[in-house]
DNA sequence: CTAATCTCTCAACCAAAGTTGAGATCAAGC
DNA sequence: GCTTGATCTCAACTTTGGTTGAGAGATTAG
């Protein structure tokens, strides 16, 4: 048994992400190495295939909260197989083929709203608040859905933008 | 002529953004409303497509840095006509194609290779670090691109991650 | 055994896109 | 004329995803 685990180092060459990253991950509870007698953080081989899977999910635009929730589906009480990566990532299939469709309805919207030069806040379809091509996560869009009252706005009064 | 200009609150309404971010981003020189003699700013009707068109960009997951240079081609000179606006919105549409496109990729080599289960680092193309689904703009990536020298490792001595 | 590396923790900082609050001033209704 | 309500400026805080030191301790090579 070489049982003494894979140094932070080792770790960061094997996957490319800096040895700082790594730390934020497992303070972010993505990742929780073991200890060694010293303090030093002790990864398992599963890791690796763990961090290549975030690495990954980023890549396709999920926060950091959501690949946590998405790696909590995997077995606690086991190290992961392959089986149990292959059916983690398949629902990335399907969240890429909504973006896609999210995308192309913009897109489409683009052509018939936009491209009439018209703009307008009240009758474009790309005020759709509910999809934005951006990522869900970044920046503060906490307060997002939040769009004001409108409260004694009866009709709409001057709103065409016409000059 | 009632030519007294918009409010900030009243283009609040209008535009449901909140005031706050209005005048942020004359901050970031989006805008450039008049003032009043008492100091209030003073905005005109094309304000609000101006303010659209932000929105819709910032939907489309670009930064506001992107948004002002876009923005930059108006003609300075005049009120920008239902003309300009078109012209300026149709380059949105190459830049779509090309965001689906990245995202069938993507989809494609998740297919490929996730799907496998592998998951591997060096093999993998998702690992192609070119092309991100996420937003070209949030967070740290001023040093995307940066990848660890990868220097004095010869070979891939013990990259597969079996288990 | 000692020097050169690695790692450790913790706090501070970066950028983006705003929000929130304080304290002051402006505009409008009655 | 006075009191609301809207606006003003400016500084500080928010979130996300990390990085960059500082100072201390651990490991390893020679």
């Amino acid at each position: 048994m070489k049982s003494k685990g894979i140094t932070i180092g080792t770790l960061s060459k094997r996957t490319g992400l800096a040895p700082s990253a790594i730390r934020y991950y497992e303070d972010q509870a993505l990742v929780a190495p073991g200890r060694g007698p010293g303090g030093q953080r002790q990864f398992e081989k599963a890791d690796i295939r763990r961090l290549s899977f975030i690495m990954i999910a980023q890549k396709l635009g999920f926060s950091i909260r959501e690949i946590r929730d998405q790696l909590a589906s995997l077995p606690g009480h086991r190290t992961p197989t392959a089986k149990d990566w292959r059916t983690l990532s398949e629902r990335y299939r399907g969240e890429l083929d909504r973006r896609i469709a999210t995308l192309e309805r913009l897109r489409d919207d683009l052509d018939g709203c936009i491209g009439c030069g018209c703009l307008s806040l009240d009758k474009c379809r790309l005020y759709n608040p509910d999809d934005s091509a951006a990522r869900h996560g970044p920046g503060p869009r906490y307060l997002m859905g939040d769009r004001p009252d409108s409260g004694s706005d009866t009709g709409d009064e001057s709103v065409e933008i016409d000059e």
